[in-house]
DNA sequence: CATGAATGAGCTTTCATTCAT
DNA sequence: CATGAATGAAAGCTCATTCAT
């Protein structure tokens, strides 16, 4: 680190600081108000700098936005990449896959909220975003290759795309975060609740897998260790 | 005033008609802007009155939002109360109830992205409700009953509550039309397309149907009709 | 006036007030500073009232240098409607026509610099103006009755158009009016001081006058006296 | 630094060819925003250069304004220099000077809107400018050195002065190029159609010459041809 | 000589809301 | 019951300018 390259000027170096405060108040602020809700002002403040240093950086709070879409989706992408998967247990990989994608969102709020703004405005910034497209569907791939070893070692049915089981992973976690509150008051029950948590994780891993394993001893046998 | 209950008089009529454009309208336009995003200006204009009528009416734009959110219930409810599912054909009837959820969320966007500004508000306007209490969980006691049916069968697998089931099928049906935009982004197809999004009731349906009757040939053959 | 429809309410009264003295305030400070250096809180300030009035009764900053122009537009016509010409004697009433156009724009600075501004905003703005075409050119058909009168009388040649009369006198006025700060820069005197004005209206009424009727002696004569 | 004058460094070429840039860019946008209108950034941009250098080079924004006035004064001066005029042909010397100046204000609109700009501003910054002085008035001495000519020869009247004579030229030719939008919308026409042009240079020149030789049969022959 | 960063004041416009009639 | 007028706060954004390097 404090080898070749160096020599960044402190000016450069504390410009880089305010850009990254002001991007990561941003995402706090854009996350618990919304867009509209979320004023330049407020994030500035949050991360005490002015508002014209939104522009200067960002172009105009779309751009802000826009680039709040881009880390959050580079953060997600991040914690992802550093998933150990083995490829041999594949029952066992696809167990730490779910819990991961849940987790995720349970400790990301800010994650569920902001893709929830992003799809009220129909998808709008992320068009805009260069880098938008890099960011895809890793996850996908992944959950690819887990079956395919599964179905090789005849643990997995064959039939079941990655694209689907990422969907039905990420629908139960993501729904179960998002809607928290309303679920909450429509069940009469509070949805945050550790026990509550666990319980729905190891229902959706249970589904996950009869809807994979169905006629085989083998995944049940998997299922119960 | 004089007489007892009589008609409604014509003024009456009239102030009920303006009530409704009203709250008709302040659906649609919460709907696609979110609470900050909906100016009651826009509201009132959009149903052809004055911005102090909503005051007049509903006191302030959040009692507004709130009886925004009790009437998209009661709609919810309304359409679930007019399902007609025969206990005694439990996986047909599960099917419906798949069906009419998943529906019901694509066919009414505006019930998904009003109960996602609620839930970013976390869930604050739904608790100041007095009603809101009387639209809960009629659908979770009547897949309840479905489920014991099937049970009593011999059809489903005991141990599967009602509450799961009905998450299941909620998340899996909200999360795809919630996330339409970005998951279309995402995953570079659009989920919009019909043969999309019946592909993925039919991935949905055979994974409930799986998780309900994973060890049972008599379901499998219902499941294949 | 005290008789038959009366009954303003003391609030549209008051009402009438604000957008009078916001109209009143916008022609001063958009002359005074222009289009773009006018802003709507000096105005508002000059009027006593708020900006946001501005928006209630002109709907936007645009909007209210229309009404100005506008009204600008209509003061002058009826300034000119006043004036009272003989048509028997048709060089007094060009020298009165002379004399009225150029006070009128010594007296109106403001009718003066805010059709610069329109200019340098290539008639945006007068274009939009549904009531502009209404004030448009009786000047010119004033000045072709008294040119036919002349004509008649074998004072004034034919051959010379109400439009190319009122053209020079105008220019004349205006130019001299508009310019007078870079003119008095620029010839080395004060082009306000009272000789000065009187010297060019009687020079420009001269010339005039040789241009109507250069052959003839009648006009001359008129012309000493 | 070395040696005397000798030729300019690199660097001081490539200094002067961004204020010149700058100064053009000035020049452009100041003529058709206005001084409130035309921002330091714009005119930066527009000379692909950055603001700061303005504060460089002219030291505000007002310095660059006074700039700007100086260049087109200059640049006016430069053309008219170039004027050539045979004293021994006095009326069509004078046609030519009425043709170049109503023809440097039609081509150099700029020249127009920024003189209006500075009696906007009530020639607050050409008094500012060490140079204006420089740049007044050859115009005037010009015309009466025409005049003189002309007299002696018999062709024009005496008791027309040169200043006179300019401001009515200057007056036609700028009011007609100034006011050309607002006149057109009040007369109904297009004052920049070449048939309108033409015909009010015409115009104006035949006033000019009936002003200056009413009684004088030998102008009117020289006018004829 | 030129450039990245910063700053306070100002801009036009929209917000939710209340008052009087 | 409905409407015209008013109001304070805040919105997103641009302004001219200065400081460092």
């Amino acid at each position: 680190m404090s080898g070749v390259v160096r020599r960044k000027g402190v000016r450069e170096r504390a410009a880089q600081a305010t850009r990254d405060s002001l991007l990561r108040a941003a995402i706090r602020v854009f996350a618990r108000h919304g867009l509209h809700g979320g004023s330049v002002d407020k994030i500035a403040k949050a991360a005490g700098s002015y508002d014209r240093m939104i522009y200067y950086y960002f172009g105009s709070k779309e751009g802000l936005f826009v680039a709040v879409l881009e880390e959050i989706y580079r953060r997600f992408n991040e914690a992802e990449s550093k998933l150990e998967l083995d490829l041999e247990r594949p029952v066992d990989s696809l167990a730490t896959v779910v819990r991961f994608v849940h987790e995720y969102y349970r400790k990301h709020p800010e994650f569920v909220t902001l893709l929830n703004s992003e799809n009220l405005h129909r998808g709008r910034h992320i068009g805009k975003s260069l880098r938008a497209r890099e960011y895809s569907s890793p996850a996908v791939g992944i959950i690819d290759r887990l079956l395919a070893s599964g179905v090789t070692r005849g643990v997995f049915r064959a039939g079941v795309t990655g694209r689907d089981l990422y969907l039905l992973i990420a629908a139960t976690g993501y729904f179960y975060q998002s809607n928290r509150f309303t679920l909450s008051a429509f069940l009469g029950e509070n949805l945050e609740a550790p026990e509550a948590v666990a319980h729905w994780q190891s229902f959706v891993l249970d589904t996950v897998l009869r809807t994979l394993c169905a006629d085989e001893p083998v995944c049940a046998a998997a299922r119960v260790a």
